[in-house]
DNA sequence: GAGTGTGAAGCAGTTCACAGCG
DNA sequence: CGCTGTGAACTGCTTCACACTC
C-alpha cells in the first residue's frame, strides 16, 4: 500500500504554484538519478532559487506528501508531480509554422523527452510543403481543422507571422484543441475554455532592458 | 526611522507593468502605422487581453500622459515607453551558445529591430568555433571575460546546456556584465546587482499540459 | 460627454511563526 | 530534534468607483 495515495485535491492550484512544480520536478529528476531519496523543503528551495517555505506551500496543494524530521520522498515526490503535470500520458502536438521559430522548436529534445510528441507540422510556405521536418511531413493549412481532429490533436503550438495568428488559432479552436502555446509576436483570444500561454521572447529582453535603464541612472 | 525617506516618491515600476508595457508599445507601433494619432486605455485593454482601469493603472506610473475625454496620444505615449523601456539606444549583447536555440535567437530579428545587437558569439564546440553565425566570428570560451570587457557587452543571452550554464554565468557577472537572459534549463543564481530572468520553454507547456489534465477529469 | 487619474477596497500570492509529528 | 503543514499577517497587484478635466 502505498503511503501517498491522498486524493489530489479538486482545488485549483495557483498558476504560479504549478510553474515552480515544473521546476521541482526537474530538480527531483536531477535528484533521482544522483541516488538521493529523500529531499527537503530547503535544498528544493536552494537549488530554485525560492524559500523553504514557498516550497511547503506550494507542495501542501498536493495533499500530506512530506515526513516531519525527514523531508519528502524523492521518488513519491516524482510521481506526484508529474501526475499533477499531466505527463503520465503523451500529448500529441501540432506545430504550426516551420520556420526557424518553429523548427527550433520542433527540434528542441526535452518536450519529445516529457511526452509533448510534435506529430503534425503545418506551414504555408509551398517550397516547404511536403518536404520534412524530423520524421514529420509538413502539410500545408488546408483541411487544418480536419488534419487536427484526424491526427487527434491535444495542444497546438503557434509559430506564424503575427498577421495570420489570429485566424489560424480561431480554426484550431473551432476544430476542438483545448490548449495553445503562441510564440506569434501578438496577444491571442481564444474562448474561457481553452488553454492559452502567451510567450513574448521580445517581453523578457525589453524588461532586461528597463532593468539595465533604471540601474544606470 | 527617517523621515525623509517616506516622501521620496517609490519611482519602482513593478515588474508586472513593465512586462505590459512592452505589450503596449507594440500596439502603439501597429497604431502608428494604421496612422491613428489617439488611443484610449479601452483600446489597448482589448487588444492586450486586459482592463481599461489596468491600463490607466499601469501607464499613470509615467505621469499624467493622457488627456480626459481624448485618450493617449499615439506618438507621444510610443515615445515614452520606447525611453522607460530602455529602448532609446542599442544594446551590446552576447549570445552564449550557438546551438539549435542560440542560433534561432541569433536570427530573430525582432531582437535587432528593437536595438539588441549581438556582436559576440561564444561557442567551445571546436567545430564551430571559427566560423560564422550571419557576420559575426565564432568564439571560445577562453578569455570569456576579457572579451565581454572589450566588446562592451551590456547583456548576455544564456543558450549553453545546463550543467555548464552556472560557471558560465558567474565569469559573465565577475566580467561586470548587469543583465542576464537564461535559455538553459536551470535557474541561475546572481549577485542581487544583477538583472536576471529565466526563460523556461517546459514551463509553460508543462502548465498546459496541467490545465488540459484538469479539465479532463 | 468622454475618458483619464487615483485613492480605497478587494484579492492573490508570499512570508512568518509555530504547533505537531516522525 | 528536525522538518513538515498551515493559519495568520503581510505585501503587492488588480479592480472599482468617482472626482476631475479636456
Amino acid at each position: 500500500m502505498n503511503t501517498f495515495t491522498n486524493r489530489i485535491p479538486t482545488n485549483r492550484i495557483p498558476d504560479a504554484t504549478v510553474r515552480r512544480f515544473s521546476l521541482y520536478l526537474r530538480y527531483l529528476e536531477d535528484f533521482g538519478r544522483s541516488g538521493i531519496s529523500n529531499v527537503a523543503s530547503g535544498v528544493l528551495a536552494d537549488r530554485g532559487g525560492t524559500t523553504a517555505a514557498q516550497v511547503r506551500k506550494d507542495l501542501s496543494h498536493l495533499g500530506s506528501v512530506g515526513k516531519r524530521g525527514l523531508g519528502y520522498s524523492v521518488p513519491a515526490l516524482t510521481r506526484v508531480l508529474r501526475t499533477v503535470l499531466g505527463l503520465d500520458s503523451t500529448w500529441r502536438v501540432a506545430l504550426l509554422g516551420a520556420g526557424r521559430i518553429g523548427t527550433a522548436l520542433f527540434e528542441y529534445e526535452p518536450f519529445r523527452r516529457r511526452g509533448f510528441n510534435i506529430v503534425t507540422v503545418i506551414d504555408n510556405d509551398p517550397c516547404k510543403v511536403g518536404s520534412r521536418l524530423g520524421d514529420v511531413r509538413i502539410r500545408d493549412e488546408k483541411g487544418l481543422q480536419c488534419v487536427l481532429q484526424e491526427d487527434g490533436i491535444d495542444l497546438v503550438i503557434v509559430a506564424v507571422p503575427a498577421r495570420v495568428a489570429q485566424s489560424l488559432v480561431d480554426r484550431v479552436v473551432a476544430a476542438g484543441v483545448k490548449a495553445v502555446l503562441n510564440y506569434a509576436p501578438v496577444q491571442l483570444r481564444v474562448p474561457d475554455d481553452v488553454a492559452l500561454r502567451n510567450v513574448s521572447m521580445l517581453v523578457e529582453l525589453e524588461s532586461l532592458s528597463h532593468a539595465l535603464t533604471r540601474s544606470r541612472q
